[in-house]
DNA sequence: CTGGGTTAAACCCAG
DNA sequence: CTGGGTTAAACCCAG
């Protein structure tokens, strides 16, 4: 193995930055040693100063990664500091930075860092590495604590160049001579071949050999990818218009405010979670053009489908599934009736009611009537033209309620599965009918027992009075019960269900002032 | 009066712009006459070359402007033509562009176009005038046809320069002498005091003077403002989330697309006319920090206020206003009641039956009971908190529709007036009540003479059915009419009068596609 | 000074 | 080639 002589290395106290090195000369490692390569340098560890060489190989290893995409890359014309890339794992309160250690080795040592591309092969990467140590011509260049043989960058920030500015910027690197994958500096004459919004960072580090002065360089290691936080940022939405539709997606399109997205690479994915399984999910309906100004998209929801089958619950049989796509009555002839919906606080406050009752899963076990579909439905049927539309038989009684959750990651920190999630509600729409979503529950006659009804209801007492009226035209079936079907949930002020996606429907704009 | 030499000058053909004219020269009468200024040239008419000078003093008139905000600015890295301004009348089938005319003179005659401030005074302005013809250093010289005397600028595009390259620009327009007000280049220094999104064109008349090649010049004349289409756009609504809302403005934000705006300086206007003339207005609420990305606006819609006062029809004595604020009942406490809504195309359906049987105004001749407010009632009480909402006589049973329109620009024509206007509607929420909207209309009997209803109604003839029940128990006072109050108007499809702004809700983001 | 929103400058796609 | 949307570069405000 080749040495170098490092003749201007003076040493400064431990741990601090010697802002004397000059990096060619370290890099002369390097560029001297006809042996070096990305693969693993088999020879070198039994010449190391101070190191187990039986025991370890010295390497250098990242012990915290960058942070993927919390700093903004910063251009020279800025004139100000780029900021700091913190580590994965750092906290407003307990801050981390992007640190590498040397194991198998003790002694003195000099790391060198540069950004290098995102892809293989790690070219030189044109932008620069600024900070107020150790940071010279775009590279940082750092003395190892001989104590912890570790370096955390507390300081380490990006300044990007522009595309006129790429060739000159590698000419530089290529006069510092820092090319830690030898892959030469061709790639200066296709500028537009470099993606300025991504880069890694690159250690290099060179181990002082037995005489002082003379240094040999291990393999050079790469961070993850470390993305510019202005051109790649998190996906959030940042207000819903809606934050309910009627299941079959109505027939109006919601708005969602979201930060910066591309109008050909985005989807709005609904989906609902039991048990922590996603057991449906379905995208929004929009053209990339309905993207407006990539901050805001105007779709349509998504139909929530299902399929339907036999079972036998003895041997746990089913006949083969057919498509079964419910719609409201509204969409029989779009446009020509109202879209009617059930109180979905009534729903819930049944379900709690009943919740320690054995019954069988509302999803499933509905008095529901189906008409006489041919086996190879198509997935999506159009239904606005079917025949069975107009059986009477095809209006559902059937009234569940779905929810689906928006992905809102929380607003400070980016810890995955630390999300707060609100929550979308589809509504059920009905058309007339005599029998409602209580048919599923036992013991009707428990919640129908209020045989008075006042004649102007108390205020405050209303929702109930409704619900008792509704009872009554359920059971004695001589009512007409489009009385039934228009309370909508459109209407509904937030509850606890919806309350934290009504927050994020009101208040979530604001979300920067409060942060 | 001075004349100047100008010694290159060649006529070419007439109507033809002259690509061997050096400004310069043009210029140099400018440059050498010490009486120049922007007063008006008194001795100089009589002079001229083929004027009657005693009828006519000859004068520059711009008889197209150009116009304001359809053309945008292009910088030279562009690398391409940037384009025509049109005239202010210009039309697709009728394309127009600025022209000027000499008047009071007929004979050779040159015109030097050239960029000024838009504010006085005039000066200088760096950004360029580039065209097919007569444009050399950002300035324009065209030779005036003699038989019109009139110059249609139908190539003149604007290359903006960059804050970097004003000084550079003003440069050369010092050197090429063209400063029309006399205002000196000293801005040059200012460069930040310029505006680069506006200009003004100023046109500069040199006749020819008895010699041949002897020029006088005319008071400079300038146009209108130019405003850079790409930073001065036009306010479009392109999409609104609802088009309909409870008319205390209800609890829920609307979310509205829009061009680029400033978020410090755009209100949403919503207003009533009554035969063409205003009678409401009210903005709608929101902070400038829910303006999201300059492109869109969470806002919430205002109430609709008014005053409530006695009216004496003998002699039309009022009492004095007091204001009076409609809330719906789940305006009570927030989140406790369900926000009923009327069925508007009923509504309208009655209007049409009625429309020509005398009766008073429905918008005052109306069943409602008026708690005792104080006299002093502040303009927005807060009623959630008065001791009157808990009274049952509070709540009302007045139904009308309000209407009112945003301003949408028409598609690609900007000619004030010709708006096409869909409108938007709030509904008036009603809480349980035993009579209705429809209190106001005499021969009530006419509308609940459908007594069979069906128990299950055909498909088709739901909404009708609904109606009929409704009638019934207006008429019959026996049923408990929470059953009539839970109409969903945001659930209604879109009718006749809603069909432009639900297009509009629908569809609008894809105009670039269809204009 | 920082984070991060906004404007000005460049770039580039679709008709 | 055009109009006009989008990205990259600069600028700048508020905490």
């Amino acid at each position: 193995m080749d040495t170098t002589t490092l003749d201007e290395f003076e040493p400064t106290y431990e741990g601090v930055p010697n802002d004397d090195i000059d990096i060619s000369d370290v890099i002369e490692v390097i560029e001297t040693d006809p042996a070096y390569s990305n693969q693993p340098h088999e020879e070198e560890s039994k010449m190391y100063n101070g190191v187990d060489q039986h025991h370890a190989r010295p390497r250098c290893v990242i012990v915290e990664q960058p942070a993927q995409k919390q700093l903004r890359f910063r251009y020279p014309c800025e004139g100000r500091s780029a900021g700091s890339i913190p580590g994965v794992g750092s906290t407003p309160e307990n801050k981390t930075y992007p640190t590498i250690k040397i194991t198998g080795y003790k002694g003195k040592a000099i790391v060198v860092v540069s950004c290098v591309t995102k892809d293989e092969p790690y070219r030189p990467h044109p932008h620069h590495l600024v900070g107020r140590e150790g940071c010279k011509k775009g590279v940082c260049t750092v003395q190892v604590p001989e104590d912890t043989m570790t370096v955390s960058f507390q300081n380490l920030g990006i300044q990007c160049v522009k595309k006129k500015d790429i060739e000159e910027a590698l000419k530089t690197r290529e006069e510092i001579r820092v090319d830690p994958f030898r892959t030469g500096f061709s790639h200066r004459n296709q500028p537009t071949s470099i993606d300025l919004n991504a880069v890694r960072l690159c250690f290099q580090v060179f181990l002082q050999g037995e005489q002082r002065g003379r240094y040999t360089d291990l393999p050079p290691v790469v961070s993850t990818p470390i993305y510019d936080k202005k051109a790649m940022c998190d996906l959030v939405i940042v207000k819903l218009s809606d934050c309910v539709c009627p299941v079959d997606g109505g027939n109006k399109d919601l708005i969602l405010l979201c930060e910066k997205v591309a109008k050909e690479d985005i989807q709005i994915r609904f989906f609902e979670e039991k048990n922590n399984e996603v057991v449906w999910e379905g995208y929004g309906e929009f053209q990339p053009n309905q993207v407006h100004k990539q901050t805001a998209i105007a779709f349509r929801p998504p139909k929530y489908k299902m399929f339907i089958q036999l079972r036998r619950p003895s041997d746990n049989a089913t006949s083969a599934p057919l498509a079964f796509q419910m719609v409201s009555l509204g969409g029989k002839r779009r446009g020509e009736y109202t879209e009617s919906t059930q109180n979905k606080r009534k729903l819930l406050e049944l379900r709690e009611q009943y919740k320690d009752t054995p019954m069988p899963d509302m999803y499933r076990n509905i008095n529901m009537s189906i008409p006489p579909m041919q086996p190879n439905v198509k997935d999506e049927p159009d239904l606005s033209r079917s025949p069975f539309l107009m059986e009477p038989s095809y209006q559902t009684q059937y009234h569940p309620q779905i929810s689906f959750t928006p992905n809102i990651p929380s607003a400070s920190t980016s810890q995955p599965g630390q999300q707060q999630i609100p929550s979308f509600h589809a509504v059920w729409g009905s058309g007339p009918s005599t029998s409602y979503e209580v048919v599923g529950f036992p013991n009707i006659s428990n919640i129908t027992n209020t045989p008075n009804i006042p004649l102007v209801p108390e205020v405050g007492t209303t929702l109930y009075d409704m619900d008792s009226f509704k009872q009554i035209s359920i059971n004695t079936d001589d009512l007409p019960v489009t009385s039934l079907t228009n309370m909508s949930l459109t209407d509904l002020p937030p509850d606890g269900m919806t309350d934290s996606l009504d927050r994020l429907a009101n208040n979530e704009v604001d979300r920067h002032l409060n942060l």
